[in-house]
DNA sequence: CGGCTAGAAGTTGGATCCAATCCATGTCAG
DNA sequence: CTGACATGGATTGGATCCAACTTCTAGCCG
């Protein structure tokens, strides 16, 4: 009767955690107190504990028994590896997904696109880049195959997001222009080789990365 | 000071309730009620619901919001694009782990393949197969493609054990063939054909698996 | 002065009770 | 007889209180 409202209340704390973490908000490596964050939402702590399980299930903390969850803390090979699972996980998402994307679908990611070109700033382009991406896997209905690959971007948003600090504005044009190949592709329902374009992207972006070590050494803006 | 004892309860239980969905215990599709695994384990529900939880993040479990917790039930397409991803990932995990596999892993390996090869019962060799694989990829650290392959090996254990009761003794010897040449490759650090036999064992798996459609229709012995 | 230990405070894990939701059964109108 | 609908039992979600563990600190002894 009401308008699907998540009223369930570990599933409310889970989304303002996950935004938290995924907006920078709450840091690699902190620590996550579950009374802090009950207060807080105003909840009791039990269903901070359920959140903090099912965020552990995205990726976006760990636990230890006795001690408490932190946001996972990555070094440069680590995100490379996640990188290399990006490469080969994403383009097979992209093709189960491919022929499932309505008409609907590539209008939004047209105006997505459009939107990323705008230029704005590193916040709302790590958002639109990723809603662009996750966008073009919506189509795949294997549950596992979607998790993982969430699971994979939550894992590296933060390193995203430093390494786009660092970088010029060139690197934009060049995701431009590979979105757009990859748009193309994905309209004309070439499964190669929009997989083809996807593996690049990343690969891309992996190789760019593994050039700025600093990223993954001090605090980050 | 004491012998390692996984004296949390929430752990006691998760330990259980895999073994139990692993061995098919309890099937797919079948609903786990938490007062009972409770009653029946000496423990209060809690620790049952973190323990559903956990499961859920390795894959075993899935949760609907005031429905309570089933095993998962996949079809074949499902299953396929699980042995897809398997075929993508294992590789990158065992060319990760392939440098920090010990001497001793080594010999361990050798034994579980010789005892492979004695020829157990489906049970043993479903059990010591999976050993053996998951000690191939023992060795690599990064978390997030360690974690991810368990998952994957766990979705699929129900219909690898259907399918084994299906087929005859021949593919066991392509089996172990296969761990063979796996093998040697290891042995000799040969990373890229390493990676080249594990890729094709996967695949001849998945293409074997699909000409059996009638594993994902009746229940399973 | 430094390192180790005991304990106190803080944090997480677990048990019990209550509230909200789902689901199956039975009843009644058409 | 069939369908929708209401109701009660069953099951999960949440709050509160207590126990176990960790960690930090203060004090003692070498």
């Amino acid at each position: 009767m009401n308008g699907a409202r998540s009223d369930v209340a570990s599933r409310r704390v889970a989304d303002h955690l996950r935004a938290a973490i995924l907006s920078g908000e709450i840091a690699p490596g902190e620590r996550i107190r579950q009374e802090e964050v009950a207060e807080r939402l105003g909840a009791s702590r039990l269903p901070v504990r359920e959140a903090l399980r099912m965020l552990e299930a995205e990726g976006l903390t760990e636990h230890h028994t006795h001690k408490g969850a932190r946001v996972p803390k990555l070094d440069m090979h680590e995100v490379e590896v996640i990188y290399r699972m990006r490469e080969r996980l994403e383009p097979l998402a992209l093709a189960e997904s491919l022929q499932h994307l309505t008409r609907d679908d590539l209008r939004r990611l047209e105006g997505l696109q459009e939107r990323i070109e705008a230029n704005g700033d590193i916040g709302e382009f790590l958002a639109l880049d990723r809603e662009f991406h996750l966008l073009t896997y919506s189509g795949c209905a294997i549950e596992q195959l979607s998790s993982m690959v969430v699971r994979l971007w939550n894992s590296t948003q933060h390193y995203r997001r430093a390494y786009m600090h660092l970088s010029g504005q060139a690197r934009r044009w060049i995701v431009n222009a590979e979105h757009r190949l990859l748009l193309d592709a994905i309209e004309r329902q070439d499964a190669d080789e929009a997989e083809r374009c996807l593996a690049g992207h990343i690969r891309r972006t992996r190789i760019e990365l593994s050039h700025h070590p600093e990223v993954f050494e001090g605090p980050i803006p």
